[in-house]
RNA sequence: GCGCUGGUAGUGUAGUGGUUAUCACUAUGGCUUGCCAAGCCAUAAACCCGGGUUCGAAUCCCGGCUAGCGCACCA
């Protein structure tokens, strides 16, 4: 069975997904809004599901909970991570053609200025036109990606849409270290919403303004970025395309992930580990893997805030489209907020064995110091107490300032010792390794992939081959006539899977075989048929979306034998032989 | 934000400055029907929004919204 090549696939995609409920954009009824997109009853289940199994990989297979924060911060927050700033764009459309430019690009030539006041006055001073036409440009205006709001009834305190969900949870992380009990690694994960106000979204669910991430930030130990459970993954062969490849024209690579390592393409084994945990999980649900490539940022593209990044990229009707970003984000979002907050984001970390550090214990003279120094005695004390000078003689060449003078140390206002001390660990703040979903966008994936045209006796079958395990209606449960009371024997058939966790759709509308490709329209991958030897035996048969082959079964163990299938601990070829 | 092209039942479409806007599929009810979109009867369902021109606009014009594409943008 070959299927028919599908033309204009996201067209085809959008179509069946607006007629069976699964996708559609939000509140039609008043003019749509770009940008904005409902998942309907059916796109809810499947989302939801893919969800799911992401919390099954993450929370239950890597052990990292699940936070909750809200989808508001205060600008504080945003402040510190660099999103007021880096987040916006400095925009100014050209007067006589329209034509929109970023304003601080048309000034590096003549100064660099980023705020906007400084740019307009470049602008006017250099006399800056328009680089299409000529024409006056207008006023230099901010463009924030992010949602702005107000907080309280007073409109003081001003509040922003989170762009990201992974702020809410570096700004909890000194209560997160806690719950880990202070050590590293650990992971924390965040399902949400997340806003963007993007200048111009397109292609329905694949750039929205309200988006749903999935977001694992987890907190290692900058010194040490191997993975206790690397070998699990070692031989996990990636289609990498790392950016010297890009740079020369070159192809993707294939390669498995320890070797990948070893030879510094992707920099360390905590990052080759959750490229092959991305690649697993996508896979998983139902991305094909022929589709799939991680491809890394050029300098050029990477946020402010990270080191190194790869997307998960998936080859669509509309091109190769990002599903995952998986960011080494180093230490700038925990200093970030240590500096704004005041709050230290360090962890003590200890060393396998205590270290033996011999160093000169420094004692000042306060009988030497007050006299000399009167009100400021206690500051130049505490100076003198934090040099770490290796030898005793160096200590004549220190300098230390005092009430904004340099003064050279005197080796006589100190009393000396030399000591030893254990030393059992030291503070380092965490790096942060980031892998970060966009549901909407596989979902969406997940769907086009899915949608298969066929053959079958000179007539086309639609069908959406999802996985079972993400499919929104499980089961049809159909009784092959609407009568001879065979109605009354397939509800209950139905009611039996309900009752077992199985979400099952009746349907006796209708000849047989239409309800059997309305089901496989929605992907359901297994329809239970109700017929007249199910009278005289007890017995049902199971029809597989796919092959189309039916087994007969008894109604008895057909909830488990359907909760197999589902979970892919039964194979359907393996029944009835 | 600019440009091009479009927007007609749930979906895909036809069509026109002039009475009750075409067709197919789908849906619903009934008849029929012994396993893959059969058939018959009936029913329901649409001109994106606003303004202008006109005796009359779903049709022409302008603006908006929106969709696809190109440019720009995508921390």
């Amino acid at each position: 069975m070959s299927d028919l090549e599908i033309a204009m696939k996201y067209e085809r995609v959008i179509e069946l997904a607006k007629r069976r409920g699964f996708l559609w954009s939000s509140s039609e009824i008043y003019g749509a809004t770009a940008g904005f997109w409902d998942f309907g009853p059916l796109g809810a289940i499947l989302k939801r599901r893919v969800e799911n199994l992401w919390r099954e990989l993450y929370i239950i297979g890597e052990g990292f909970f699940e936070i909750e924060s809200p989808t508001v911060s205060v600008e504080d927050a945003f402040a510190a991570s660099g999103h007021l700033d880096c987040f916006v764009d400095l925009i100014v459309e050209c007067k006589k053609c329209g034509e929109m430019f970023k304003a601080d690009h048309l000034v590096q030539d003549v100064g660099s200025e980023s705020t906007r006041a400084g740019v307009a006055k470049l602008i006017k001073t250099h006399d800056i036109r328009c680089p299409e036409c000529g024409g006056e440009l207008g006023d230099v205006r901010t463009f924030n990606l992010m949602f702005r709001t107000t907080i309280g009834p007073s409109s003081e305190r001003i509040g922003y849409l989170r762009p990201e969900t992974a702020q809410g949870i570096f700004v909890d992380f000194p209560r997160l270290l806690r719950f880990y009990r202070d050590r590293l690694p650990f992971g924390v994960v965040q399902i949400g919403k997340a806003y963007r106000n993007e200048i111009s979204p397109r292609q329905g669910v694949i750039r929205l303004r309200e988006f749903t991430l999935a977001e694992a930030e987890i907190f290692v130990d900058p010194r040490d970025k191997s993975h206790p459970r690397f070998d699990e993954i070692a031989d996990v062969v990636l289609r990498l395309y790392p950016k010297k490849e890009q740079l020369r024209g070159k192809n993707e690579i294939e390669i498995n992930v320890k070797d990948a390592v070893k030879k510094g393409i992707i920099p360390s084994q905590f990052m080759g580990y959750h490229l092959a945990l991305v690649q697993l999980f996508l896979t998983g649900v139902g991305i094909r893997p022929e589709t799939l490539r991680f491809r890394q940022h050029k300098k050029e593209e990477r946020a402010h805030y990270a080191a190194d990044c790869w997307d998960a990229e998936t080859l669509l009707d509309l091109g190769w489209v990002e599903l995952v970003g998986i960011a080494d984000r180093t230490d700038y979002d925990l200093k970030a907020h240590a500096k704004k907050s005041g709050v230290d984001m360090g962890v003590f970390v200890l060393y396998d064995k205590p270290k033996v550090i011999e160093r000169l214990r420094i004692k000042p003279k306060m009988d030497v110091l007050g006299p000399k120094f009167k009100e400021e005695a206690a500051k130049v004390a505490d100076v003198l107490m934090r040099l770490r000078p290796r030898q005793l003689n160096e200590l004549g060449k220190e300098t230390i300032k005092v009430g904004g003078k340099t003064i050279r140390v005197d080796p006589k206002w100190v009393e000396c010792e030399r000591i030893s001390e254990e030393v059992h660990g030291e503070r380092v703040v965490p790096h942060v390794i980031e892998p970060s979903y966009g549901i909407d966008r596989i979902v969406y994936a997940l769907l086009e992939h899915s949608l298969a045209e066929e053959m079958v006796e000179g007539e086309k079958r639609l069908v959406l081959r999802l996985p079972p395990k993400v499919a929104p209606i499980q089961v049809g449960v159909f009784p092959l006539l609407a009568r001879d009371g065979l109605v009354e024997v397939a509800k209950r058939v139905a009611s039996l899977l309900s009752k077992d966790g199985i979400l099952m759709e009746y349907d006796d509308s209708g000849t047989i075989g239409r309800r059997y490709r309305r089901h496989d329209e929605i992907g359901a991958p297994f329809a239970i048929t109700v017929d007249h030897q199910t009278l005289e035996d007890n017995t049902v048969t199971i029809r597989e979306r796919d092959s189309m082959k039916q087994i007969r079964v008894s109604i008895d163990g057909v909830s488990d034998i359907i909760r197999g299938l589902l979970s892919g601990k039964i194979q359907f070829e393996m029944l009835g032989r």
